[in-house]
DNA sequence: CAGTGGTCTAGACCACATC
DNA sequence: ATGTGGTCTAGACCACTGG
């Protein structure tokens, strides 16, 4: 097969470089740019692995070992007979349960309801600033959602989001979708939420959260700070929730 | 290379049977009985990969693939150009982070000091008797501690473990090891923990460990429960810890 | 049936560690 | 120089999916 455009993006290890990169990571990374740029939308296929291995002039199994670790990233995802496809939080999936680490004490998965209170614009402080990486004063939203398990309100969470990556986003916008709110990011903004970090505190419940949960005030509640970020590990959410450990708790896995 | 006792324990995919199961997935089995069963010492390299592929009469690429996982699950370390050895929690790396998800507040690392306070015998209840999968009335070890950062109290932890794969456990023999504490499980009763999950809530701080902790009484503390397993997916620990979110976090990767 | 990912092989060569 | 894990290739064949 004769050489393409994107081929000559791929250079052969030579002893002479400094700091050596396997041909594999090079592909990756051509790969992460056709995915970021948009090329492929998200829960469609990528080429074939053949295909790819023709593109970039390189064996299948180089290929393969590229889009092994997209796949063990949840970049991507492998099916067996159908193809690879880029990885979407739409999947009605228990996968979406990856960034939901609330489950029942029972150790049961239950879906919880989301009730969206209100969105709000603003400029964005010092410290969230510093989290988002970008400028204090930039302009941000803030969605402050209930969730509830069997009815009863669980988590009070506080999202901030930079106002640009999210234009035209509105209550009833939001309302109107179905499914994740990730997904909802995903399919409304382009932005795919890849990895997140998250901070657990155990703080004592204020007058107004104490309300929301139903919980008496001074009562422990678990207070949980995520920082989600997309491609290039590039932050786009920050997030505060404050969640009673009356029938569920936070769960964690250690390997 | 002529046929081996262990090759013989290997049989190639067939058509005809019913769940087909790779003979990468075979060879995983049979390096993971023999790591089990001690053949090889926590820290000791295991024989190279040409070694096995000649013991087990497949191809490198094959064991390459077995050992990729054993590896990928924490069991295994390979360092180019010396081997592929039996993980160790004695290792006084930074991967000793593993199983400790506490961080400081402005996210460093930090070794904290231990203390054991005491170590009972007694029988187990029922709830404990499930997490650890042995009969209620069991006789099981109860190990006492706190950890300190920089001084400051900040967790102080129950450990139960069935007294059967620790015998002789006394707290001068705690006392005078150095390291983690599986480390020391590791070396001292062969009991290696591959793998925990955890449990987080908040509650607020009883009069006993509020004192220990240095906090008000009622104060708002994280209760982190854990059950560690060993090969099989064994439960062989369970812990709860009390822990003060004064100046440090439980910290979590979602990805 | 054809097309996709998944497994397996055999062999070459590279990077790294040690002697 | 030797031995180890790490990369790459080329090709064969298997398992799974869907038309």
């Amino acid at each position: 097969m004769s050489d393409t455009v994107l081929a000559s993006a791929v250079s052969f290890p030579a002893p002479e470089t400094p700091s050596f990169q396997p041909l594999y990571q090079q592909i990756k990374g051509l790969l992460t740019q056709r995915l970021e740029s948009g090329e492929w939308r998200p829960g469609e296929a990528i080429p074939s692995e053949q295909d790819l291995a023709g593109q970039f002039s390189v064996s299948q199994g180089t290929v393969r070992k590229a889009i092994d670790e997209l796949a063990s990233e949840n970049i991507v995802v492998r099916r067996q007979g159908k193809g690879t496809f880029v990885a979407t939080h739409t999947e009605t999936k228990s996968s979406n349960f990856r960034f939901l680490r609330l489950r029942r004490n029972d150790g049961q998965y239950e879906y919880p309801a989301s009730e969206l209170l209100d969105v709000k614009r603003g400029r964005v402080n010092a410290d969230i600033a510093r989290s988002l990486d970008i400028k204090p004063g930039d302009a941000i939203l803030i969605l402050r959602r209930l969730l509830r398990y069997s009815g009863e309100p669980t988590l009070l969470d506080e999202i901030t989001l930079p106002a640009n990556l999210f234009k035209g986003l509105t209550k009833e916008r939001f309302d109107a979708h179905v499914g994740s709110m990730y997904g909802f990011f995903e399919t409304e903004f382009g932005v795919r939420m890849l990895r997140a970090e998250e901070q657990v505190k155990a703080v004592t419940a204020d007058p107004i959260t104490a309300e929301a949960l139903r919980v008496g005030m001074g009562s422990p509640l678990l207070c949980v700070e995520r920082i989600a970020y997309t491609y290039g590990d590039k932050p786009v959410e920050f997030r505060r929730g404050l969640c009673t450990t009356r029938s569920h708790h936070y769960a964690n896995t250690l390997s």
